[in-house]
DNA sequence: TATTGTTATACTCTATAACTATA
DNA sequence: TATAGTTATAGAGTATAACAATA
């Protein structure tokens, strides 16, 4: 791997082809407990950076307030995120995660992440786990260039 | 960049994350003249695989061929691929891009594969598009896996 | 029996538009 | 005026089920 002439187009298709292959493999793969993607990534968003409104989820995870909306209403239906109304802004909801939506993500992880987690334990060696792990948070910042 | 421990779980969750973000930034964006996401996709494995089957090129996506029907009478109905009876197989057509169908993917390559690549050249290093670029065919492997 | 392709139907995820309430 | 959130509606991209024709 790695020699200095790159071509940013040639990289730009391929990782367009192996993006959309990847995705849809796991939208299909079985659900995490019963968290959709956007479920998963809206409650992970939510564990890991602490409470936030619906608004500034919907940023980061760069989808329409009123997508976000609907995903966390379905979160909320099932108990895995409280609704607190923000005390200084009596527009604003704060969401956070329930014990019972930590329980969701973490103890049930048993999906799509974790099989995804496998394949790679199995599958990929060190080297090549270097090079995704690597590779993750520059795809990351690629979604906030384009 | 790449200490030894790699933790394949963690991996899978920031891939996960950045690869949701991209696509659907992909998505968002102008399209390649007026190609959709799965259109693009299928004509491009047309134009560098040679002719194929409907069927082959679901299975290359990793699609149902249903989906992959309706995706390729669109393109049909623009007159951007024909379709020939397979003379050994009367079950089957084989599926070819038109010239339209070339022009279509390569002159109007002005949208989504041509901003990522702008975006890719712009604001990452080479070391970076280095990195990129051996990821990409490890995520294609890691599609085929999960 | 298995495979290729078609038609019909429905689900998921996301968008835009129009609205209310608050800042 | 601008922002947070809601409701309603629509579109893209998938899926599954059921079928006809061919192998």
């Amino acid at each position: 791997m790695g020699e200095e002439r790159v071509d940013a187009q040639e990289v730009a298709a391929s990782l367009r082809t192996s993006i959309g292959l990847l995705l849809r493999r796991m939208r299909q793969a079985p659900a995490d407990g019963d968290l959709t993607l956007p479920e998963s990534a809206a409650l992970s968003r939510l564990d890991r950076g602490g409470p936030a409104t619906a608004a500034e989820l919907a940023r980061q995870e760069q989808i329409s307030p009123q997508s976000m909306g609907a995903t966390l209403a379905g979160l909320q239906e099932r108990g895995y995120i409280e609704r607190q109304p923000d005390p200084t802004d009596g527009r604003r909801y704060v969401l956070s995660v329930t014990p019972a939506g930590a329980e969701a993500m973490h103890h049930r992880r048993s999906g799509r992440t974790r099989l995804l987690a496998d394949a790679l334990s199995e599958h990929f060696s060190p080297a090549e786990l270097v090079v995704l792990r690597d590779a993750a948070p520059l795809l990351e910042r690629l979604a906030g260039r384009v």
